[in-house]
RNA sequence: GCGCCUGUAGCUCAAUUGGAUAGAGCAACGGCCUUCUAAGCCGUAGGUUGCAGGUUCGAGCCCUGCCAGGCGUACCA
């Protein structure tokens, strides 16, 4: 819709050239956007106002030319100037129903695949395999989950790419510790908290400087391909995880172990990066370290500030890892975009990065690289979020508390469910909360936490969303009908019919924006007030009790598509919903 | 020091990226359940968008300068 009515715009500005009427040039592109107002139409352009000044002339005058050469189109019914010299377009009336009933009849809600279907590589989640997924790791696993799903969606191929952090000299210490636990009994029922596994290497560590000795040599041998430090190291990284899959199954992200490419897999290609940055004249050696330096760039004491690839004592740093990831995914994977769901507070490290990239000619220009930096999450009195003693908040204790505090919630709420039911849907209304409470704030921005708001059901949060998605379930239960054999027409008299019809419509142009944009708060804010109006359209428009069986079925329809819109797009950001609650 | 981000109702968050009268929820106040789940709906009240200038038909959004906070800034990731 958006489209045609530019279309007939840039229509009616070529008559207007071509006849004098409007300068040559400028020539803004046209803007058409939804309005916000009824009042104002449907859809409204400012291109009269962009263009008065230009052409010497009132904007009201622009628009009345304008007005006055757009050509008829069935899909408009009335287009008019308001304001200072805005056009408002009026969608005739029988345009609505043929797309609500297209997005009735297809499996996809009418949306159409993207024009050109890109493949897109996305990196998120990327836990570190040393210790436990803690609180940190939400946000890029599920706000990259809900991208995807959405990328997916709109027909792009997309590569999920999980850069798990299963290298460093950590490890060293972790594999020593593990070494010294003959007892295999002893040893599983450790490895099965990571965080007290880490935390017992770690005082090991500090306290024994034979155990230290053996933790350093062990970080030599396995950077040298030695067998037995391989084997130990395979098999704590299989445990590590095993952890992150449990974690990603409750949390219902859609990664599997085919997505795991974590940084050891770029280690033969390191000194061979290097290489290459020597091989395009970029690599400077400074204070031994082999360095890479880049203009706008300086460091505190107002010195240029290198990206160090390699270091003084040979080993290589993250940088020279992200290089060679960057030039896998562009080259072999053959990506058209690269996304990063990484914490905003390495900006400065992919600004680098990308550039060095370019420079070196690892990642072609068709290739975008887009860094989506993300906030951090704190706790209510508006600090980083941690457990009371200061420490990290595990991943799985953080939903083991959102689930236990809905089971209160949901049995106090609904005494009548059985035991089974009432399981799953606690369970289903505490992790869809956390998961909504942070993908439904602004990507960039810091959010505070607080399970009391997320698990209310008031407001922008899931139950409330869930809640309106049972009660057209209930309904369908209740009237007996498959909703497949509804074919009455779709009447939209109230103002409120018209309204949810309208919003329905606009489901793919939201999808379009979360896909370009990387913020699926895009998309929640948008379920919120689809939601909202089927709530206002529910309480004022009887269904089951219309005053006409045409009329029921009319509403009964509008009442399917928003369950089916409240389905798919819960499910695009990864909630399952629930038939009853 | 330099760079990036943030500052919107008492609180938690939005605002179609420069558009028309800055919107929701909580908290406060007032209405609506013999009728599809009231876990809901309808209404009232609440704002000098940190401050001061500037750009233009139009600024919460862009520019400049202040104020306050967060983060980053050479061999960790």
């Amino acid at each position: 819709m958006k489209e045609q009515i530019i279309s007939l715009v840039e229509t009616a500005l070529d008559t207007l050239r071509q006849r004098g009427d409007l300068p040559d040039q400028p020539r803004p592109p046209v803007q058409v956007e939804r309005t916000r107002d009824k009042q104002h139409g449907d859809f409204a352009t400012n291109i009269a106002l962009m263009l008065a000044k230009p052409a010497g002339r009132k904007p009201r005058d622009v628009a009345e030319a304008l007005l006055a050469a757009l050509p008829e189109s069935p899909l408009v019914s009335k287009a008019e100037i308001a304001g200072p010299g805005f056009i408002n377009f009026f969608q005739a009336g029988n345009y609505l129903q043929d797309q609500l009933k297209a997005a009735l009849a297809d499996d996809k809600l009418g949306i159409a695949p993207a024009a050109r279907a890109q493949t897109v590589v996305v990196d998120y989640s990327s836990p570190n395999l040393a210790k436990e997924m803690h609180v940190g790791h939400l946000r890029s696993t599920i706000i990259g989950d809900a991208v995807t799903r959405t990328l997916e969606f709109l027909g792009h191929t997309v590569v999920r790419q999980n850069h798990v952090g299963d290298w460093g000299t950590q490890f060293g210490m972790l594999l020593a510790y593990l070494e010294e636990q003959q007892d295999q009994a002893e040893l599983s029922s450790e490895l099965s908290d990571l965080e007290n596994f880490y935390r017992a290497a770690k005082q090991r560590f500090d306290e024994s400087p034979e155990f230290a000795d053996r933790a350093r040599s062990l970080v030599v041998m396995l950077q040298s391909g030695d067998a037995h430090c391989l084997k130990l190291w395979h098999d704590f990284n299989q445990v590590s995880l095993n952890h992150c899959f449990e974690v990603y199954q409750r949390l219902g992200v859609s990664l599997t172990p085919a997505d795991v490419r974590g940084e050891s897999a770029y280690n033969p290609e390191l000194p061979v990066i290097v290489a290459a940055l020597e091989q395009a004249g970029l690599l400077v050696e400074s204070d031994g370290a082999r360095c890479i330096f880049l203009d706008d760039f300086t460091t505190r004491d107002g010195q240029p500030l290198p990206v160090i690839v390699q270091k003084a004592d040979g080993g290589y740093l993250y940088a020279t890892s992200d290089l060679a990831a960057l030039r896998y995914r562009a080259q072999t994977l053959g990506a058209d975009r690269i996304l990063y769901f990484v914490d905003q507070r390495q900006a400065l490290h992919f600004q680098q990065v990308f550039q060095v990239a370019r420079l070196a000619g690892f990642v072609p220009e068709t290739t975008a690289l887009e860094h989506m930096g993300f906030g951090t999450m704190n706790g209510p009195d508006g600090k980083p979020f941690k457990t009371r003693a200061g420490g990290t908040v595990k991943l799985v204790d953080l939903l083991s508390e959102a689930e236990d505090r809905a089971l209160a919630l949901v049995s106090s709420k609904n005494p009548a469910l059985d035991q089974d039911d009432l399981m799953q849907i606690a369970s289903t209304v505490g992790i869809s909360a956390v998961k909504y409470a942070d993908l439904s704030k602004h990507r960039t921005s810091d959010y505070i936490f607080n399970f009391e708001q997320m698990l209310s059901f008031d407001g922008n949060t899931a139950p409330y969303l869930l809640y309106a998605y049972t009660r057209v379930a209930s309904i369908f239960r209740k009237a007996d009908v498959a909703p497949d054999s509804l074919t009455a027409p779709i009447t939209t008299d109230d103002e409120r019919e018209l309204a949810l019809a309208n919003n329905l419509l606009q489901f793919g142009e939201v999808l379009q924006s979360v896909a370009d944009k990387g913020q699926p708060h895009l998309l929640c804010t948008y379920l919120y007030d689809l939601a909202g109006q089927f709530s206002g359209f529910y309480e004022h428009c009887p269904i089951l009790g219309a005053d006409s069986e045409a009329l029921r079925d009319s509403r009964l329809q509008l009442a399917w598509l928003t369950a089916r819109t409240l389905r798919q797009g819960l499910s695009l950001l990864g909630i399952t919903t629930l038939e009853r609650m």
